[in-house]
DNA sequence: CTGATGAGTAAGTCATGGCTAACGGTTAGT
DNA sequence: ACTAACCGTTAGCCATGACTTACTCATCAG
């Protein structure tokens, strides 16, 4: 469970809207913190300030280019959160399926019982 | 992008950690309502709303037995939420390890420059 | 060295949402 | 029918956090 406590932070992270918008543009290529402002309706510390929870989350990294700071995905978060999700996944999957059986089961058993 | 929707709501409600913590006890088996407030340290009407933010998120399903109402995990959610990061999983890993790469080779550059 | 650009920080405001208390609705048991 | 058990809903309070404005820091061009 080494990667739990970073899963955690990256579902905090991205239960924001803003930030899963920010997430998605870094998806299609790294930005610089005022390209990123320009094209959203928040100021640019707003933005920062996003990019710094996204980052304490794993889900980001920065690089300084000389006064420009580019941001891009960083696989860690998405890493973890992808095994949390997968960890619940394969149970969630066949024990909504025995379910489901079982329910269609009742429902075909009630049936003969009223034609008999 | 069918399942985009539903994935935004899902991580909009695992967002919060007293849902997760609801969602990682139905992992465990159908619940009751009654029975998650007991080992919860908030009252039951506010696990009641939790669970309602999940089943709109399609994280949980709820079937009335008697006057009890169970909850379990719904695949429907934890699935779109899975197809929404692998969207993104790919992409990010080959372009950190390219970017690394580059940082690399850079660094091996300047190294050389010293050496001169 | 100065001015300009790009970005992070601090303080304060304000709205979203999580929680509780009180109430209303069903179902099972007697 | 009456009571108790189990749960959902509502109204309202309150804390968390998202946002802006103002300031400060670092870097590059002249």
């Amino acid at each position: 469970m080494t990667y739990s406590s970073a899963a955690i932070k990256a579902f905090s992270a991205l239960g924001d809207p803003t930030r899963r918008e920010i997430f998605e543009r870094l998806a299609l290529g790294p930005t610089a913190v005022g390209e990123l402002a320009a094209n959203l309706p928040i100021t640019r510390p707003a933005v920062s300030q996003h990019l710094r929870v996204l980052k304490e989350a794993q889900l980001v990294t920065e690089t300084s280019k000389g006064t420009r700071h580019l941001y891009r995905l960083d696989p860690r978060g998405i890493g973890a959160m992808r095994e949390w999700l997968d960890g619940h996944w394969a149970r969630a999957l066949t024990a909504f399926k025995d379910f489901a059986d079982a329910e269609f089961e009742a429902e075909n058993k009630s049936q003969k019982e009223n034609e008999k």
